[in-house]
RNA sequence: GGGCGCGUAGCUCAGUUGGUUAGAGCGCGUCGCUGAUAACGACGAGGUCCCAGGUUCGAAUCCUGGCGCGCCCA
């Protein structure tokens, strides 16, 4: 007998379990592949409950692919650069900036991030053991190692020598002080608001000094590096006079109410023009330090004709009027549109001539350059003041005030503001590749479907070039050397390569290091500080040496790049690179849209996008939804807890239930291993495949997890343990009767045991379920091809429910006879039936609850055939065993019951009474025949003697004829609405009877039309007439009789008694063969009759041997209990007389 | 501010080209079963399908506009 709890925690050793993925991997050597990209994870965090579903997913595909007899190999890998490994080791060495990062030393440094990478590694090993993810770590590709980054620089030198990468700048929030940019997720944990200066500013139009634009800035230390003013090409702007001063002012018409009002101006509208016809138009900037030099230069469009290089408006879709005057002070230097805008610019012009550049008076420390001579020296915000007052004196200052906002600060520096600030960067060209992107796109798989054309699509549409370099420690060299004379350079695909040029010097440093302590990983050669030693002879310059860049890359470019990197491609690993590529499946979760989806299509699209068809280098892609927490909190928020019980006893009903996001600080989630503990890594597994579809954002509910288990995995089991229990009682030894081969355990094979019989043999109920689980096989292939697990499980569940609430409910009694299965070919007929299936069902849920299937292998195989369930073939579903009549019937059967039930419930008559008759009418007769041979099922499932079918006339029903909509709908049109009604005032019986006479209605409407309805374009519907205990569904309506004679009614006592008897042999711990003695006394001589006239039936129910009632001996010292029977005492006593064995 | 997604039962969610009784599980209630038993089963109550317009013979479903929530990006 099976314990259901042994599987919770179950879990086989992990060398056997590694040894049969290996196995598994073996037997499909040959096989057609099915390529799994592993999206590497990083090992220096712990891993949490988010990552337990992306495994599982990771998962179950390459497993199912596999059964299918795919060959899937399945290569970990990890993600180890960047700068979250730095600030971890910052943290541990209790510094901050780069400067600290440099005094404490780079190399010491980067040794100590190679460290740290590997902190948790154990915890993910055992992750991914207990979750039972297949994944061979063994051969884990790392972005650190030599082998990986030669391939990336090789990728690099191939974009490099295509003239796609190249230098510019990046705007960056800069913290000045310290001297850094600061991540995005630095920078917005440093937001607060604070009041900055809110400037209005004046910029007369040259050729008429008396018009001014008006632009408006909260940051007036941006205005001295003012390039252009932009308009929004399609709005109106107002040329105003001042009814005071005669100046005229140029904003967006829409704005000069509000600001009229605001700085008590009478303005007049002299004019509107749109913006479009205000691109162009020259002005005169606040400050004249570059003025004076190019106020006047000029530069030759491609386009043909000469334009200004600055001091221009120009045009700009992300001019709003939220905010302002609808023009905008434009300062590349100091925003992301504004340089962007820039980069528009000198697009226009040739670069044979003069290009605008970036103007820029600030230096990196956040002080004023010696381009602004007036300012020099100041710190940016300290200038704001200074520069107010001069533009006052000067009279360009239109109106000044004060602006709430929030601001970004420094994290680790509170008082220190942060800037947007221009910093030399790597580009990739990725925009040039935008359209190639998109088509790509366009044949990728995606799950679900709107990633495709919403939020990647939408992405790529918007792609700007990749900023790659990164100017830290940890990381990808960008493998470029460059010219110190001539600023030439080149890039370098391999350090092979880099050690055979001309004049190398420089490899002594980390030859040095490595001698002094030889546990430094070799693979910190090819990182900084070692690799930044390394010089040659410049090619450019006689005498010049060639220095490599100082920047590291974006680790992201590492991770897209592991579709040819893993391999170590092209330097070696070409034939697993061409067998690999590109991924059939991949999955993570949404927040990778632009990370690892787009890192991988990028760089993909951009070295193969010639020589590979689209899409590549993945076909098909899971993209997860977010993993919410759910906690229990008090109402004032100040105590959390993680289940209600715990909530309750502390708080009483002072609580309320939270979902949010996971929170390490706040500790909202309970750690994956607990769960494992407690509910098995399987109940984890299916919660999270079952009960939503994997991009639907899923809570992570302790309640939901533990809640989820009955529905499948118990029942399941419940069923496994039935059968095992009753198995064990009849010797029935399934594999070992088998004559032959046992190795699958596949119909073949069963078929060879000597009481095995062909399933055309058996019995309705066999044939139905053997058919169910082909319909199964065949669905969940069909859907698990598609990538709709869900989907998948959903076919399971019903499967299951099937197989526990009907087959098995319907068929226990065929598993209690005596006789021996040899000698009964229907009790063999029911264990060989219920044995393929759970041998099919444990198939078929391998995949998805891996850890349970191979213990019900186990259980199901004693021993005999492959050792595990995981080396098996998916069952395919051989449909030939699918009878879509029998099924449609079977589903009626049910149905029936399910209505019975409902009428019993409704005349409150218990399920033990016994009545003697039940009325079942139809909607048709297709299935009365069948019906009235198969309903032992419905009379036992409703305890009735006789069933009557009819679908004809019936006291107790009446017929509803409605239209087929869907049919009529196109046909009829507007005439549906009239048609309907007039079949519902319609005699119902006789447009049924027309309709069997002559297979169609002939329907007069009101305005005398007649409408010719054939059978198919109507539904019958039946409705219970009232009065009348019964209960209707869609296809039947059922009555009950509900007239009780002497004989049913003592019957019911009986059944009364045996219920009661069962009870006491449970009381008793009986087994289940136990043959007992009854003993009964009661006073009641209907009781009396009952028992006697039922004897035979009681003794068969509770295996008695002899039932006495009211014995001579009736004081003899037993152990009497009393029930009530119809408010009759009845005193009840057993005795076992042939315990079982 | 922009993009994407989501609003369906007390809770978590399904709902496949629009078709007329909107489903499941949990929870709740009532009852049953007691030879799957530290289980199991049935039945029931519970819905303005966020709101308002529109298209249509017909809308939870399609369109438009709101409102609310989430994520990503500014």
């Amino acid at each position: 007998m099976c314990d259901f709890r042994n599987w919770r925690s179950r879990s086989s050793s992990f060398g056997k379990k590694r040894s049969i993925y290996a196995k598994s991997l073996e037997q499909r050597r040959g096989a057609p592949r099915f390529v799994f990209y592993e999206g590497p994870p990083t090992a220096n965090g712990l891993p949490h409950p988010g990552h337990c579903l992306t495994r599982a997913i990771k998962d179950l595909f390459p497993r199912y692919k596999t059964m299918r007899g795919y060959f899937c190999e399945r290569k970990a890998g990890w993600d180890t650069h960047g700068l979250p490994v730095e600030v971890e080791v910052c943290k541990e060495l209790g510094i901050h900036s780069k400067e600290e990062i440099e005094a404490y030393g780079v190399e010491p440094f980067v040794q100590k991030c190679q460290q740290s990478v590997w902190r948790y590694m154990q915890e993910w090993e055992r992750l991914t053991e207990r979750i039972a993810f297949w994944i061979d770590l063994s051969q884990a590709y790392v972005t650190y190692h030599q082998r990986y980054i030669e391939s990336v620089w090789w990728s690099l030198k191939e974009l490099f020598d295509r003239g796609l990468l190249y230098r510019g700048h990046k705007i960056v929030w800069w913290w000045a002080q310290g001297g850094t940019a600061l991540s995005s997720g630095e920078v917005s944990q440093g937001y607060r608001q604070v009041a900055d200066p809110s400037v209005y500013v004046k910029l007369p139009l040259v050729d008429d000094p008396q018009t001014s634009l008006v632009v408006w800035t909260t940051t007036p230390w941006t205005l001295p590096s003012n390039t252009y003013a932009a308009v929004h090409p399609d709005y109106e702007y107002a040329v105003c006079r001042d009814k005071e001063t005669g100046e005229r002012v140029i904003i967006a018409s829409a704005l000069v109410d509000s600001l009229a009002e605001k700085m008590r101006r009478q303005w007049e509208i002299e004019q509107t023009v749109t913006g479009g016809e205000l691109v162009g138009r020259r002005y005169l900037p606040p400050f004249d330090c570059y003025y004076q030099k190019y106020g006047n230069t000029q530069g030759k469009l491609i386009d043909d004709g000469q334009e200004h290089l600055y001091w221009r408006v120009v045009a700009a879709d992300f001019v709003t009027l939220d905010s302002g005057t609808g023009l905008v002070h434009i300062a590349p230097a100091f925003g992301e549109v504004d340089y962007g805008l820039l980069v528009t610019e000198q697009q226009r012009f040739d670069p044979a001539g003069p290009v605008p550049e970036l103007l820029c008076a600030v230096a990196p420390d956040g002080k004023f350059t010696d381009d602004c001579p007036a300012y020099r020296g100041t710190w940016v915000k300290d200038a704001d003041r200074t520069i107010i007052r001069d533009l006052k004196e000067k009279g360009v200052i239109l109106w000044v005030d004060q602006y709430l906002h929030e601001y970004p600060f420094c994290w680790r520096a509170e008082q220190d503001p942060l800037i947007q600030y221009p910093r030399e960067s790597w580009f990739i060209r990725t925009t040039e590749f935008r359209d190639a992107m998109l088509a790509n796109n366009a044949h990728i798989g995606w799950h679900p479907e709107n990633i495709r054309d919403g939020r990647f699509g939408k992405f790529l549409e918007s792609n700007v070039d990749w900023a790659l370099s990164r100017e830290r420690f940890w990381g990808t060299p960008l493998p470029i050397w460059q010219c110190e004379v001539t600023g030439k350079q080149e890039a370098v695909g391999s350090y092979k390569e880099l050690l055979q040029k001309p004049g190398v010097s420089g490899t002594e440093v980390w030859e040095q290091a490595k001698a002094a302590n030889p546990e430094l990983a070799d693979d910190l050669k090819i990182h900084k500080p070692y690799i930044d030693a390394i010089t040659y002879d410049s090619p450019f310059a006689p005498g010049a040496r060639m220095r490599r860049v100082p920047e590291v890359i974006d680790c992201w470019y590492d991770s897209g790049a592991m579709p040819f990197a893993q391999w170590g491609y092209p330097h070696c690993g070409q034939e697993q690179f061409r067998e690999n590529f590109p991924a059939d499946f991949i999955s993570e979760a949404i927040d990778q849209t632009r990370g690892w989806f787009y890192s991988q299509l990028a760089i993909s699209t951009m070295l193969f996008g010639d020589t590979h068809p689209y899409p590549h280098p993945f076909k098909n892609c899971i993209v997860l939804g977010l993993m919410l927490a759910e906690w229990y909190e008090s109402k004032d928020g100040k105590q959390r807890f993680l289940t209600e019980e715990e909530a309750r006893e502390a708080l009483g009903s002072n609580y309320v239930c939270k979902t949010g996001k996971m929170s390490k600080q706040l500790r909202n989630y309970r750690s994956p291993q607990e769960i494992f503990d407690t509910y098995g890594a399987d109940a984890l597994r299916w919660y999270f495949f079952a009960n939503q579809p994997p991009w639907s954002s899923i809570i992570y509910s302790e309640r939901a997890i533990r809640d989820s288990i009955p529905e499948f995995l118990l029942r399941l089991w419940n069923v496994l343990s039935f059968f095992t229990i009753y198995a064990e009682i009849d010797g029935f030894a399934g594999p070992r009767e088998i004559r032959g081969t046992v190795d699958q355990l596949s119909a073949d094979e069963l078929a060879c045991a000597s009481t095995y019989r062909p399933v055309a043999q058996r019995n309705e109920m066999d044939r139905w379920i053997l058919g169910e689980v082909a319909h199964t096989s065949a669905e969940v292939i069909r859907r698990m091809d598609a990538y709709d697990s869900f989907g998948a499980c959903q076919e399971l569940i019903r499967l299951v429910d099937g197989l526990s609430n009907w087959y098995v409910r319907r068929c226990r009694d065929r598993f209690w006879g005596a006789a021996p299965i040899a000698e009964s070919d229907d009790k063999a007929d029911a264990y060989w039936t219920l044995y393929e299936v759970l041998l099919d069902v444990t198939k078929l849920v391998a995949p998805f609850v891996p850890l349970v299937a191979e213990a019900m292998w186990g259980h199901l195989t004693l021993g005999c055939g492959r050792e595990s369930v995981h080396l098996c073939d998916y069952p395919q579903g051989d449909m030939t065993r699918y009878d879509a009549t029998l099924a449609e019937r079977m589903d009626l059967l049910r149905e029936i019951a399910s209505l019975g039930r409902s009428a019993r419930m409704e005349a409150k008559l218990k399920v033990r009474q016994p009545l003697q008759r039940v009325e079942v009418s139809l909607a048709d007769d297709r299935h009365v025949d069948w019906l009235q041979e198969h309903d032992r099922v419905v009379r036992d499932e409703l305890n009735v003697k006789e069933i009557a079918y009819n679908t004809g006339n019936s006291p107790y029903i009446e017929y509803q004829v409605v239209p087929n909509f869907k049919l009529l709908g196109p046909r009829l049109g507007k005439l549906l609405p009239r048609v309907k009604q007039a079949l519902g005032e319609a005699d119902g019986a006789s447009l049924v009877k027309q309709m069997h006479e002559k297979n169609r209605i002939q329907l007069a409407l009101a305005d005398g039309q007649t409408i010719d309805l054939e059978a198919s374009e109507v539904e019958i519907r039946l409705k219970a007439r009232p009065g009348w205990t019964a209960a209707q569904g869609r296809r039947c309506v059922v009555v009950l009789s509900t007239d009780l004679t002497p004989a049913l009614i003592r019957e019911g006592y009986a059944r009364d008694l045996v219920r009661f008897i069962q009870d006491m042999r449970k009381q008793m711990d009986c087994q289940f063969t136990d043959r007992i003695e009854i003993f009964v006394e009661t006073d009641a001589p209907e009781l009396v009759a009952a028992i006697e006239e039922n004897a035979e039936y009681i003794s068969g129910e509770t295996l008695a041997t002899a039932l006495r009632v009211n014995p001579a001996d009736g004081n003899a010292a037993r152990a009497w209990a009393t029930y009530q029977i119809a408010d009759h005492d009845v005193r009840l006593a057993i005795a076992v007389v042939s315990p079982a064995p």
